[in-house]
DNA sequence: CCGGATCCGGGTTGATACTG
DNA sequence: CAGTATCAACCCGGATCCGG
C-alpha cells in the first residue's frame, strides 16, 4: 500500500495495518494463536490465496507477524504474532466493540464462525482473578461449537468442545451473539429460546456486563 | 468497498471504516470538530478531491458523518461526526498509541501538522478534574503553533496560539513529538534542546505519564 | 475561492488455475 | 499443504473542468 506520507501516529499505523485484510489476519492470529497458512485461509473465509501470501510477507517485514518452521512430524510453517503484533489487540478490540451493533439487525449471507466472537467475550469481561476457573461451551444451531474458559481472571475463548463444561449454552445464532456481546441479558435470552445446561452462575461469570 | 461478508464485529466495522482515508477523515473531524470540505482537504494533505467526496458520502450513508448547511453569511456545508462517529475515538486513539513508536526514527518527507498530535496528548493524560485550567502553547521549529488546554480534567488541544499561556514549549520537531507522546521526559528533553518559558508545572499537567 | 464532478492511466484486488 | 502465476475487474490518484 502507498504510504499516506503524513507525520502522524494514526497515519503511520494505517501505513502498516491499513491494507485490506491485514487487520483480519491479525484478528485471526490473536484468536487462534500460531496458525498454518491453510487454517488462516479457512478462518478468513474468502481471502484470495495470493493476497494472504502478500499480506503475510508485508506484516512479517513490518515486524507484526513472525513465521517459524514447526519441527517434524508436523513439518509446516506456523505464523504467529510478534510481541509488537500482540499489542494490536487493543486496536482490534476497540474496532470490535464499535462494530458489534452492526450485527444486530439480521444475519444475511455472511459467513458465520463461532471463534470470531472470542475477542468480544474477552474484552467485555472484567477480571475477577480470585475465583475458580470455569468452562462454558457455546453451541450455535448448526455451527461448530466454541468454548469459553476463565483462567485466573483472564478469559480464554477457543474453538472446539470442553471435556467437562460447567455449563452449555445453545440456541439460535442471533440470540447467542446478542448474549455474548452484551446486548441481551440472560433472563431475556432464555425466555426467547436460549437453553442453558449446567451452572447458570458459571455462565454469568463469562458473559460481559450488560452494555 | 466490498463487504468482507463475515458475521464478525471486527469485519463489520472494517466494512464501514476500513476504506483508505476513511479513518483519517474521522481523525480530522475528531480533532477539528465541524469542518468545511476545503479544510478537511488541507488537513488530510494529499487526498484526491474525488475520494474525499466519495468517502464523505459513504460515511454519511453509514451514519458516521453528518453534514449541515451553515447559515449565511458563511453559506457553506459543515461536516461533523454524528454521535456514532464520535464513538470511533477509542478506535483512533488505540491506533495512534500503537503507531506512535513508528515516528521515532526520523522525519522523512512526511507532511508535518501540529494538530495531528492532539489526540495523542489527550489520550495520554489521566484526568485530575479538581485543578485549575492551564493553557500551554507548543511551538515546533518552522511550523504552525498548537495550544493544549485543560478544562475540568479534560485535555483540549487545538491549532493556534493562546492569549495568556501558562507555559510555552518550543524546540525541534522530533524532540517535541517525543515529549508529547511520552517517549521522553521533560528533564531529558530540555537537556537536549527543548526550551520552556513559563510554568514547568503547567506543562507537566499536560504531558502524558511516561510510557 | 469553495465544493465538488468527470475522465483517464496505473496499481490493487479477487477468482481461478497451476505447481512443488 | 503452501503457496505462485495469470488475468479481468475494480479502485485510487492526479489533473482538469465547472457551477455557485
Amino acid at each position: 500500500m502507498r504510504s499516506y506520507g503524513q507525520y502522524c501516529p494514526v497515519a503511520k499505523a494505517l501505513d502498516v495495518i491499513g491494507d485490506r485484510w491485514s487487520l483480519l489476519i491479525v484478528r485471526e492470529l490473536l484468536i487462534r494463536g500460531p496458525s498454518r497458512y491453510t487454517d488462516l485461509r479457512k478462518g478468513l473465509d474468502g481471502i484470495a490465496t495470493n493476497l494472504l501470501a502478500d499480506r503475510l510477507r508485508e506484516l512479517e517485514a513490518a515486524g507484526v507477524v513472525g513465521s517459524a518452521e514447526a519441527p517434524p512430524p508436523v513439518a509446516t510453517t506456523l505464523y504467529s504474532l510478534t510481541e509488537r503484533g500482540q499489542e494490536l489487540e487493543r486496536v482490534v478490540a476497540a474496532l470490535g466493540r464499535w462494530g458489534a451493533p452492526l450485527l444486530a439487525a439480521e444475519l444475511p449471507d455472511d459467513a458465520y464462525r463461532s471463534h470470531r466472537f472470542a475477542l468480544a467475550v474477552k474484552a467485555g469481561k472484567d477480571r475477577s482473578p480470585s475465583q475458580r476457573p470455569v468452562a462454558v461451551e457455546v453451541r450455535v444451531d448448526g455451527e461448530e461449537p466454541m468454548v469459553v474458559e476463565t483462567v485466573g481472571g483472564d478469559v480464554k475463548p477457543r474453538a472446539g468442545t470442553a471435556e467437562h463444561p460447567d455449563a452449555v449454552v445453545s440456541g439460535p445464532t442471533l440470540l447467542i451473539v446478542a448474549l455474548l456481546t452484551g446486548r441481551l441479558d440472560l433472563a431475556t435470552a432464555t425466555s426467547r429460546g436460549v437453553h442453558v445446561d449446567g451452572s447458570r452462575e458459571a455462565l454469568t461469570r463469562v458473559l460481559p456486563a450488560r452494555s
